[in-house]
RNA sequence: GCGGGUGUAGCUCAGUUGGUUAGAGCGCCAGAUUGUGGCUCUGGAGGUCGCCGGUUCGAGACCGGUCACUCGCCCCA
């Protein structure tokens, strides 16, 4: 159709669409503001080994989705999939580690190579809170709260579910992983051909497999629970027990597993049957061995992101932005005057829209279509009188309103 | 990366077994109404029928390829 297309996976934001991700962001912040966190941004790209380091050369998201491409300085770059690697980075770089705890909140775009799909962009937005130097699980149980609250003030409570888990400490996660690896060997054969891969890259996957036959042999494999030591186990019941406290409801699944190699202990996702195949919205974890890896001090760390694509096609229409004033001139004598009045009014704090062009009629029309609640409207007689002329675009009753009250006749509509 | 579906006006869609100038509704612009909008009436602009090639006397309709969108797999927000 059009000759000039966007990028495959990326869409333009206008009207109704922009309005339902600048809710979400403005929701998000003061819901996190709420609990004490801090405003972050880092660059949407890094040098790629900050993502190809942390998140693990074997999953998916660097293997065959991230945007790399080698700069004029011929060092390699790399688009940022997600956002707690970038802030890992700005931690260490930045020496924050005299700061902690640290409670920061971000958002903006991200990036992975992806074939779209109803929910899926190549570049999508995320919201973004991690909490970096708090080992106790208080900080799980805060940022589970938070990202809750978050999605019940969208309105989004009853639709969707938390589904908890714990990857338990790197201790318990090898040694879970390894009896999977023995139980799932035995059934090479008939196993699916994803999961045969995944025996090798990352055997928790398969538990979340969709194939009919390889559920039948996740019915019998060991359970991750079972291979928790005390300390996990522990870890695990304090946070329960600190939603329940709170009356946050939860499903256990066994079988969620994080994609990303750095998780430890709690993971979790809210989720939706109200998006097609992708339901997650809003999925976190906890990733104490993180800033280590990166080769900073050892740092626990938790955080989760939320797609703001897929927040943005489950909430309501967020309200209107304040009706305008509109400012109507009636003849060229009044256009001077009327973008006076208009400047004036906007640096009194009002919202106020001009017509630019056509006659009196096509300047109201396009009033009313724009939203605007009132049209002040002056011409050579208001002029004269030193008045305008005050129209309600709903009701149509006019009066005639003093120049100098125009502030006090208008402050109903600021 | 793999599979299915769909591409006709800004939007939603008609378009007969292939037949000559491709239509409607909504929206947009203008006029009826040169100091008064949402209704009504009249007129107007807007289309290389996604693109390329093939079959045919003739293709928006059929065939092949390609691109885009879309749904699913993989994976994830």
């Amino acid at each position: 159709m059009a000759a000039l297309q966007p990028v495959r996976g990326t869409h333009d934001l206008l009207g109704e669409d922009a309005r339902r991700h600048a809710h979400i962001v403005a929701t998000f912040k003061s819901v996190a503001y709420r609990y004490g966190f801090q405003d972050i941004s880092t660059p949407i790209f890094e040098f790629s080994e900050v993502f190809h380091r942390t998140l693990g050369e074997t999953s998916d998201v660097v293997s065959k989705e991230t945007y790399t491409f080698t700069d004029r300085g011929g060092e390699s770059l790399t688009l940022r999939p997600e956002m707690t690697a970038g802030i890992a980075r700005a931690f260490i770089s930045g020496g924050l580690a005299k700061d902690l705890p640290l409670k920061l909140c971000g958002h903006g775009p991200m990036f992975r190579y992806e074939r779209p799909q109803k929910g899926r962009m190549r570049q999508f937005h995320q919201v973004d809170v991690e909490v970096l130097g708090v080992p106790e699980p208080q900080a799980d149980i805060e940022v589970l709260a938070l990202g809750a609250d978050f999605l019940a003030e969208l309105g989004l409570a009853e639709r969707v579910e938390l589904h908890l888990n714990t990857l338990g400490d790197a201790e318990s996660r090898s040694a879970y992983r390894q009896a999977l690896i023995d139980y799932f060997s035995g059934f090479k054969d008939r196993l699916s051909e994803d999961s045969v891969k995944r025996l090798d890259r990352n055997p928790m996957r398969i538990l979340d497999s969709k194939d009919a036959g390889d559920r039948e042999i996740v019915a019998g494999a060991p359970r991750m629970h079972d291979y928790m030591n005390e300390i996990s186990r522990d870890f695990f019941a304090r946070v329960r027990a600190g939603l329940d406290a709170l009356g946050i409801a939860y499903t256990i699944d066994e079988r969620l597993v994080r994609g990303l190699d750095y998780y430890s202990h709690t993971a979790w996702e809210f989720v939706t049957t109200d998006l097609g195949a992708q339901g997650t919205v809003l999925g976190g974890g906890r990733y104490d061995g993180l800033i280590a890896l990166m080769g900073g001090p050892q740092t626990a760390g938790i955080g989760f992101a939320a797609g703001i694509e897929r927040l943005a096609m489950m909430i309501d229409t967020p309200p209107l932005p304040a009706r305008a004033i509109a400012v109507v001139p009636i003849g060229p004598a009044a256009e001077v005057p009327a973008l006076a009045i208009a400047h004036r009014l906007r640096k009194a704090g009002f919202t106020v829209e001009q017509g630019y062009r056509g006659n009196v009629g096509k300047r109201l029309e396009r009033a009313a279509k724009a939203g605007a609640r009132v049209a002040l409207m002056l011409g050579d007689d208001e002029l004269a009188a030193g008045t305008v002329k005050c129209r309600d675009l709903d009701t149509r009753e006019e009066s005639a309103v003093a120049l100098d009250a125009l502030e006090t006749a208008l402050a109903a509509y600021r």
